[in-house]
DNA sequence: TGTACATCAGTGAACGCGCGTTCACTGATGTAC
DNA sequence: TGTACATCAGTGAACGCGCGTTCACTGATGTAC
């Protein structure tokens, strides 16, 4: 047997891989196969031994998008402890921070991609939900609202954090962008209860 | 002469228009000529007589699209005073309505197109720039809110319209979505000072 | 260790379809008489 | 009012390019001896 198992393995991470910055990068309509394979080191024809078509590499991708944590290495750079109990604000510092503004090619895909899942299938839009309830959940855990509204506050403050970025990242005059950035990220601390002033948190719920 | 002078006008209006609500369902990259001139009610040979080429549409189609009011359709179903004091009020129960949600071709672009604009050139980015300036701005003037922090909580209250209805469009549980748009209208409200009974959020520094 | 071989990963030319663009033509319109 | 005409809006066939897909081939790899 020329060639070790975990070979294909590899490569076919790497054409997801080379997909996945593709698709951050210029949206899931105007990437060739062309471009994705050549993002992975490869030719053309060799994508078929991998995949049955393009829109199958295109469900394989979805499926890993939005739950791999590969794309999160944006947060990585912030540091996010999922277990303190600072979570909340350690997230909305993360995702509204510049390093994710603009590391596009390794973006949140909700920040990336929202109107491109809008237009696709049921698959896309259930795993994008996951997504967002996930994010949803992480908030509402720290935050200092009281028992009824905690869930609609992370919720809001999920698509404040996500429409701050999207628009931000529309914008032509950069220094306009970090103003709606900083903006979007002082009120969304606000809401959650976690003061600029004060560095830690405090008691949450 | 046969034909008016203001036939051409017609025609001409009638392909952007169509052009603007196919932007609004597909995005920018899919959508041919063939489908922009079926919905113009003409033929695919047409074109060329009214455009030199297909990004000459695609400039002119931007140049209008953040700033003609036709799109506004959904805003006027709930009749929004521009003059009044409760314009933001108003403006935040209309973006986040029902009919917005609902009525994606006669949508506001920055939340069917967002990133589509990302992905272009400086003119669509200063002509998204530019509605959404417009959009804060309405929303400033009718805050609750302390001086300093008005601008940025308007600013955070158009980005939370726009990334709840993003969010929303990308969800596939239709409950999920309209449970989304009330919540951020709950606290979009909220944050304005509207509040029906629901707590105020506290202001940052 | 070195050599021949079987296997299969990857190549790149070729095909066909969709779509932007062109162009010779058709036919609808307003005007002249 | 009715008819012939000039103009130009709109048509649809044709062309070429880009890209998804196919396929015969090349060559790199691990194994057998």
């Amino acid at each position: 047997m020329p060639y070790p198992a975990s070979h294909r393995t590899k490569v076919k991470k790497k054409i997801v891989s080379s997909a996945r910055r593709l698709f951050n990068r210029h949206g899931f309509e105007k990437v060739s196969l062309d471009q994705i394979m050549e993002g992975a080191g490869l030719t053309r024809g060799g994508f078929y031994s991998y995949f049955e078509s393009k829109s199958d590499l295109y469900a394989e991708v979805l499926g890993c998008f939005f739950t791999d944590p590969e794309w999160q290495s944006c947060w990585d750079g912030v540091e996010v402890d999922l277990k303190s109990k600072g979570v909340g604000r350690d997230v909305i510092r993360a995702y509204l921070s510049i390093q994710h503004f603009e590391d596009v090619e390794n973006s949140c895909p909700m920040v990336a991609l929202p109107t491109d899942v809008t237009r696709s299938g049921p698959t896309a839009k259930r795993a994008f939900e996951t997504v967002f309830a996930a994010m949803v959940s992480v908030l509402e855990r720290s935050i200092h609202a009281r028992g009824r509204d905690r869930h609609a506050v992370a919720q809001a403050m999920a698509a404040l954090c996500i429409g701050g970025m999207v628009v931000a990242r529309a914008m032509e005059d950069r220094r306009a962008a970090d103003n709606l950035r900083n903006a979007c990220m002082r009120v969304a601390l606000a809401l959650g209860g976690w003061n600029r002033r004060k560095p830690r948190a405090r008691k949450t719920a």
